[in-house]
DNA sequence: TCCCATCTTTACGTTCGCGTAAACTTTCCC
DNA sequence: GGGAAAGTTTACGCGAACGTAAAGATGGGA
C-alpha cells in the first residue's frame, strides 16, 4: 500500500464508490491533492475516510462527522472556533455513550426473543416429526 | 395513562408526529384498531412503537425494524417464515454486537481527542493571559 | 500518432423518512 | 342542531446521501 493512492485504489481499499469520495470532498470532509485534474489521496485522507465511515456506521450525518473531523485538525482554529468544536464533540461523545449503554439492553432483549422464537420453531418442527 | 390511546395521546407520549405514526402504519409496523375512522392504539401498539424508536436510534431502516417486529408476533407464522425471520434477526443481533464493540474503541478515541483539544484550548487561553 | 482507459465536471434521478398543505368527515359539547 | 376541534385521505415537497448518464479532458502504450 503506497503512500499516495488514486481514487480507484481508495475505492478498492475502503469499499466505497468514486461518487461517494467526490461527494465527501464536496461536503468538505476530505481534501485530496491534485496532480493536474486527478485526485491523489495520502495518509491523512485515509485516516479521515476511516473516521467518516465509522461515523456513518454510528448513524451520524455527514455534517456531524465534518464537525468531529475539525477536532483532528491541528492548525488554524481560533479560541471561539475550537471551543465550539469541542462543545459539539462532547455532544457526540454523549450520544455514543448513551448508545453504548442502550445497546447492551437491546442486545439482551433481542437474544431472549431469538431464544424464544427458536424454541417455538423447534416445537413446530417436532410437532411435524412426532405428529 | 389509559389502556387505549388516541393518536394525539400517542404523539405526546412518544414525541412523534401523527404523520410519523400513519407512516409507520402504511409500512406495516403498527396496526391500530379503528373506531369509525379514528385510530386507537393499545398496549401492543405502544410496545411496538417503543421498539421502532429504539431501532431507529440504532440506525436501522424501517424495513429492518419491521422484520425484527415479526419476531415478536406470536401467531400465524409457518416454519419457513419463522426460520427466515430468525435468520434476519440473528443478523441484526450481530450488527448490534459489532456496533457495541466498535463503540467502545470510538469512545476511547474521541475522549482522547477531546482531552488533547482541551489542552490546546487552555494553552491558547493562557497564551493570551500571559502574553 | 492514435486510441483506449481513466479520470473529470455537470446535472438530473432515486430512496428513505417523513413535512406540509388541501379538502373532507366525524365527533364533541354547549 | 351547529360550529370548532380533531381526525382522515391524498398528494406533492424536501433534505440527505449518494446513483447514474452524458460529455469532455488527459495520459499512457502499441
Amino acid at each position: 500500500m503506497s503512500e499516495i493512492m488514486t481514487i480507484r485504489q481508495m475505492c478498492a481499499a475502503f469499499d466505497v464508490t468514486p461518487r461517494a469520495l467526490r461527494f465527501y470532498e464536496s461536503k468538505e470532509l476530505i481534501f485530496p491533492e491534485r496532480r493536474g485534474q486527478h485526485r491523489l489521496y495520502d495518509r491523512r485522507d485515509r485516516a479521515r475516510l476511516t473516521l467518516i465511515l465509522r461515523g456513518k456506521r454510528f448513524g451520524f450525518s455527514l455534517e456531524q462527522i465534518r464537525q468531529l473531523l475539525e477536532l483532528y485538525e491541528p492548525g488554524g482554529t481560533n479560541r471561539t472556533q475550537l471551543s465550539a468544536t469541542l462543545d459539539t464533540a462532547r455532544e457526540r461523545l454523549n450520544d455514543m455513550v448513551r448508545q453504548h449503554a442502550e445497546l447492551e439492553g437491546a442486545i439482551v432483549d433481542l437474544r431472549q426473543q431469538i431464544d424464544e422464537a427458536e424454541a417455538r420453531l423447534s416445537a413446530l418442527t417436532s410437532d411435524k416429526t412426532t405428529g
